[in-house]
RNA sequence: GCCCCCGUAGCUCAGCUGGAUAGAGCAGCGGAUUUCUAAUCCGCCGGUCGCAGGUUCGAGUCCUGCCGGGGGUACCA
């Protein structure tokens, strides 16, 4: 069900014959941003005027003459220059309610099938989960939770860092700091534990430009890695599943898909000097200054693929990734969920690409901005200032439980009627609620904005927060708990529906509006579009919820039809959470 | 130097290929509780949309210039 699309091809209809392509013109049909608008209003009247030269009120009343209503639209009001404003019948949206309360996918239809290849989180391993990684794994793992649920294939790909400098610290940590009974313990732990001391001992946050022995070592111990030596290489197998676990247990925390692919950089590496030759036969690529390889793309625009030392660079190595992904995948899509610094170098990578002969596959860079701390500055990667995403995850989870208890005292001192909950469940609650809070506050950004991170703002219980729409979500279940009804008896059997009052016709309208909102989102990369929804979707749920009493409806029938209208909310907020990789919880 | 992004209410941000009087949340002020969970709801207050031009019937949105902030810019990825 998709209401912007139905009223979309009323129009259509009776825009045909009156311009060549009309499809500008559809397009100009949009949701009202007020009410007293009606529901949507086209705005092609206008535009219209000048192609045809005559009044804009006049081309209305000729659109609307030839719209057919059929039952789906009350007639149309022209308004102001030309405005048709249009507003769909209670009867026909009662009846469409009615038709989704069976359906698992509530209404929105599959999509014409594309395949995707999808590339976030890519964190480098060896080094600890930190803040930085946190936005590309959850707008990553959310956008192919949204399209997968539209109909697509997609093939997630972690993009591992698993062959730069910081095996070398690992490599000379290992050699000169290790504890062998803890590794033998818990090679994990003692992994992490050495490569924080040797990051100590390097002392700068730069640890490629660091100017010390240690560092020194650590640099040799890399080098000594990428031209085979067989000991770093063998080290170098072993840490891996290690180094992996330490990751997994993280994206497991905070409730990631598991990856289809986790093809990192060495995975790639024995590809590289064939492509820098096919770079260089295809004539993409040229000579640089002192040997260096490069595709130029204008005087002070370059991208280097071979060094002067013979080493390549990311940019080889993401040419041989989209070269392999094409083969294995044959993908529609490549997505690349990276923070927006690395803009050039993607407009570059695609722009290699193209000349390569790479075509008719769109290439895409899902760019997002900085996670900032509350003075604004960017979040340090250095240790010690909290910024180690397993940290500010339990950190999430303890504000929540801390919230709940506090909630819940204040209910029973003002002498509610609250659930009491075992701690185990009462830990449930926190983990949902914490991370969730998390997730939803980087979600609801649109995600080219820098945003704070803020456990205060995050964990509000008021606002466009996961929170809110946790409570929303855990008020509507009470209802129906509070009666011992069977949510399936309603949805096997739907009722008829009553859309007589303002909050349920609202409602009603919000409810039908999901896909809409699915495939705004999925066309933007912008889970942002699927917050806006919800909150939407939850503050006018809340209008119903304050003013048209379920259990104490007037009549039988009237609380069949109000059941029916909590329960599909539920399971769209619901719907729309899950997407984002947010659970949820009955009770709260 | 060159390129990219950003500048909207005291704060944090929306603003959907230009559309009606620029919207939310927080903070502030004032209300609602014999409750289907008040982790809620309702009302009020609050903006020369960085500045100046231009295009258009219509500009927060498009174009040009300037100011301010951030990022990138051949051997890190």
């Amino acid at each position: 069900m998709n209401l912007l699309r139905t009223i979309q091809n009323q129009f259509r209809a009776a825009l045909v014959g009156l311009v060549p392509d009309v499809e500008p013109y559809v397009a100009m049909i949009k949701p009202t941003q007020d009410a007293k608008h009606g529901d949507y209003q086209a705005n092609c009247a206008m535009s219209l005027a000048k192609a045809l030269g005559k009044k804009p009120r006049d081309i209305a009343q000729d659109i609307v003459k030839r719209l057919d209503l059929s039952d789906l639209l009350e007639p149309p009001e022209i308004a102001g220059p030309g405005f048709i404003n249009l507003r769909l019948k209670s009867t026909w949206l009662a009846k469409q309610v009615q038709a989704i309360a069976n359906d698992d996918r509530l209404g929105v239809a599959l999509q014409p099938a594309k395949r995707y290849v999808i590339d976030y989180s890519s964190p480098n391993v060896a080094k600890p989960l930190h803040v930085g990684h946190l936005r590309s794994t959850i707008i990553g793992d959310a956008l192919t939770r949204l399209l997968r649920f539209l109909g697509h294939t997609v093939i997630t790909d972690n993009h591992l860092g698993d062959w730069g400098t910081q095996f070398g610290i690992l490599l000379y940590g290992y050699k000169n700091l290790l504890d062998n009974e803890a590794y033998k313990k818990d090679p994990v732990r003692e992994l992490a534990r050495v490569y924080i001391e040797v990051r100590k001992l390097i002392g700068s946050d730069d640890e490629d430009n660091a100017a010390n022995s240690v560092a020194d070592a650590c640099r040799a111990e890399t080098a000594k890695l990428h031209h085979g030596d067989p000991e770093n290489n063998r080290l170098w197998r072993e840490f891996m599943p290690h180094c992996l676990a330490e990751i997994h247990e993280v994206y497991e925390k905070l409730g990631i898909l598991t990856f289809d692919h986790e093809h990192g950089e060495s995975f790639y590496n024995p590809l590289l000097p064939g492509v820098v030759e096919s770079l260089l036969q295809t004539k993409t690529a040229e000579p640089g200054e002192g040997g260096a390889i490069i595709v130029r793309f204008s005087d002070d625009n370059v991208a280097l693929v071979r060094k002067r030392d013979g080493a390549f660079t990311y940019t080889t190595s993401d040419l041989a990734t989209i070269q392999y992904r094409l083969n294995e995948f044959a993908p529609n899509a490549v997505l690349y969920v990276v923070d927006f610094r690395q803009s050039q170098h993607f407009a570059n990578l695609f722009a290699a690409a193209r000349r390569w002969g790479i075509a008719a596959v769109e290439l895409t860079h899902i760019s997002f901005g900085s996670v900032l701390n509350r003075d604004g500055r960017p979040i340090s990667t250095r240790k010690g200032d909290g910024s180690e995403l397993i940290d500010l995850i339990n950190k999430a989870v303890e504000i929540g439980l801390q919230k709940y208890q506090e909630s819940y005292a204040e209910r029973k001192a003002q002498g509610h009627d609250v659930p009491d909950l075992t701690e185990a469940v009462q830990r449930d609650i926190a983990e949902t609620v914490g991370i969730g809070a998390i997730k939803y506050a980087d979600l609801c950004q649109n995600r080219t904005s820098d945003y704070k991170f803020d456990y205060d703002k995050m964990l509000a219980t008021e606002g466009n927060t996961a929170t809110y729409m946790q409570y929303a979500y855990a008020r509507n279940r009470s209802i129906l708990r509070k009666e011992n009804i069977d949510p399936m008896t309603l949805r096997n059997n739907p009722p008829s529906v009553a859309i007589d009052t303002p909050p349920e016709r609202a409602l009603a309208i919000q409810l039908l509006r999901l896909e809409e909102s699915l495939l705004a989102a999925v066309a933007e990369y912008q889970p942002s579009a699927v917050t806006a929804y919800l909150w939407d979707l939850a503050k006018t749920y809340s209008g119903f919820f304050q003013n048209c009493p379920v259990l104490r409806a007037e009549s039988g029938a009237l609380k069949q039809s109000r059941l029916l209208l909590c329960d599909l909310t539920a399971r769209v907020l619901q719907k729309c959470l899950n997407l984002l990789g947010i659970k949820t919880v009955d009770r709260m």
